[in-house]
DNA sequence: GGTGCGATTGCA
DNA sequence: GCAATCGCACCA
């Protein structure tokens, strides 16, 4: 079995990370059971001025862990109904996460395509925000690395009110993957 | 204490 | 195209 991803691997610069983590595993432990998918679409939400990013408009409670220093997760719920995924990246005191929007089937027929999917997929939940990466429930494995060929970078998704920010290509793929959620055109 | 809305999804 | 459904950010 693999060891799990290590703390140095999330205290990189953002974009660095989320490079990097197509490709990797991502694990839950639950019932003595243990869930594996690999990650095919993450988005970067890096910094204060970020105007797509929670942390725009300062810390709140909300937002808190995110300006923890990497390693740990970030979940919150949208729209009262779905939960999503972060992993947090960089320096405490430096805002900033990545949004895990789509694994592989961590079983078969089981979807994770979209961050509320793969939530349910893997029964993430309130209960694992501010939860470390390294040593608990949840956590990264090195998976299978992704060529540079093989990826895409494109503009996020849903965040059509960001201004200038909507249009930075943030959001990283693993070009013409069947998991991959979002309009075909951003594929 | 009241109000408006969202880094989504599933169904009409 | 739109309702679901609620925590929370923001204003009073």
């Amino acid at each position: 079995m693999m060891d799990p991803l290590d703390i140095t691997f999330y205290r990189r610069p953002t974009l660095e990370v989320a490079r990097d983590l197509l490709g990797r595993s991502l694990c839950r432990r639950l019932n003595e059971h243990t869930w594996r998918g690999r990650i095919v679409e993450v988005e970067a939400y890096d910094g204060p001025t970020d105007r797509a990013s929670h942390a725009h408009r300062g810390r709140t409670r909300r937002n808190a862990p995110m300006f923890e220093a990497g390693g740990i997760a970030y979940v919150y719920q949208i729209y009262g109904v779905h939960f999503c995924f972060n992993v947090v990246t960089g320096e405490h005191g430096w805002p900033s996460a990545i949004l895990i929007r789509a694994t592989e089937p961590p079983q078969p027929g089981r979807n994770a395509s979209g961050p509320g999917r793969l939530c349910g997929a893997f029964g993430i939940d309130r209960a694992l925000d501010g939860a470390s990466l390294v040593g608990g429930a949840l956590w990264l494995e090195a998976g299978s690395p992704v060529h540079e060929r093989e990826t895409r970078r494109t503009a996020r998704i849903g965040v059509d009110s960001a201004g200038p920010w909507a249009r930075r290509r943030l959001r990283w793929i693993v070009r013409d993957h069947p998991a991959v959620s979002g309009p075909r055109l951003l594929r």
